[in-house]
DNA sequence: ACCTGAACACCGTTCAAGT
DNA sequence: ACCTGAACACCGTTCAAGT
């Protein structure tokens, strides 16, 4: 558990082979697998900036040229930790729905919940070509638009505009995250020359979950058919 | 213009007291303002990879380190040139418009269009404190809502609703550069898995503006009052 | 087929020093 | 008050080489 790096096939010398095959003490060989699991780890401990091919490989027990073997760069790396964050794991028929806007609202809060759960994801997401996980949850959101009823000719507008919405709120979610004392003191200063906003209280208000789901709510008064 | 660097004040020893102070030929002295444009400048050219302190320097016609005396590091100058490029340049006095609605939209295609014009500027700002001029668009929207009658237990929701929007929306636009070649093959590689997506040719649509617009028309018609 | 270390061309920032 | 170069502890990736 807390073993030593480095040492590692060392004590093997008095044998105790009775276990049988699998040896829990040294590491298991590199695979594409094994590198995407451990980015993402990294990635959730240290943000964006702390993947580096250096400390990837160190966790992995390899030397950082190791990796090239699996992965192209750097921005492999990325686009394969993202995916992979992005699966949907929820059950696929939807029939437990009673209509169409709850069943929109729980793709939307799943693939929210999904990036907040790894919050350098969200903000990753608008920057790499579109991986099949993503494409996959606006297959299901756009299927769950159709038998909804919206028109070919808004369809388009329509996903976009949830996709923008979603976005919007989650990167500002995961990167907001300034401590209970630094919102009070950011909304002080807003005093004088921003009456409006200090009045409404706008950065004191922290029922991140409750915005979302309320705003989505405007946004699809607006898009329901007729 | 195509001075060398580092040959500053060597030629002026024939001396040429005839003309007045300025000297063209000779960098203007460091400054907070001169470092800002100069940045600005740079990300517009290179993207947010694209500044470092060394480039900023070279540009600057200094060493790397003079830098420092006008900022703290390098978060000090992303922050500088985030809010620059934020600036509000239009009427303050919002008579010209009909209703609320068109101001709204005013106000938010305007704050999209300055992002647009520096791409590199809306990622940066879900990342960095708010800055004095995006506070004041945010000050300008909220009194509009307010004049609009939105009801005071909504403005929050409303404003951060309409900047999820916003956010999500010009973050996408301006990183999702690619070509219409490469657009059209991602299309391609949809048909088979993704059929909904593929039938309303979702990655081939570019009306950018119009969806945005579109989109926020939607909006906007679930947060009216009444 | 898989892994490696040395090397290259970069980074941001500290520090001690210059004028 | 303003500017500097050397140095430190990093980066991603190429290359030539090892097994």
């Amino acid at each position: 558990m807390a073993a030593k790096r480095g040492a590692r096939s060392k004590q093997r010398t008095n044998d105790e082979r009775l276990q049988p095959v699998q040896e829990p003490r040294s590491e298991p060989p590199l695979s594409r697998e094994r590198i995407v699991v451990t980015a993402v780890d990294l990635l959730d401990a240290q943000g964006l900036d702390g993947l580096t091919m250096r400390r990837l490989a160190d966790r992995l027990g390899s030397g950082v040229m190791s990796l090239y073997w699996y992965v192209d760069n750097k921005e492999d790396v990325f686009d394969l930790a993202l995916d992979s964050v992005l699966e949907y794991r929820g059950s696929r028929q939807m029939a437990e729905f009673q209509d169409w806007r709850e069943e929109i609202v729980h793709i939307l809060e799943d693939w929210r919940a999904s990036m907040l759960r790894h919050p350098w994801s969200a903000s990753l997401l608008p920057r790499r070509a579109l991986g099949p996980n993503i494409l996959s949850r606006l297959e299901m959101l756009s299927e769950t638009l159709s038998r909804a009823g919206v028109a070919a000719a808004d369809m388009n507008v329509a996903i976009w505009s949830l996709w923008n919405y979603v976005m919007g709120a989650t990167i500002t979610r995961a990167s907001f995250d300034l401590s209970d004392d630094d919102r009070a003191a950011a909304q002080q200063r807003l005093s004088e020359r921003y009456p409006t906003i200090e009045r409404s209280r706008l950065l004191l208000d922290d029922d991140w979950d409750g915005a979302f789901r309320k705003g989505l709510g405007f946004l699809l008064d607006g898009l329901s058919p007729r």
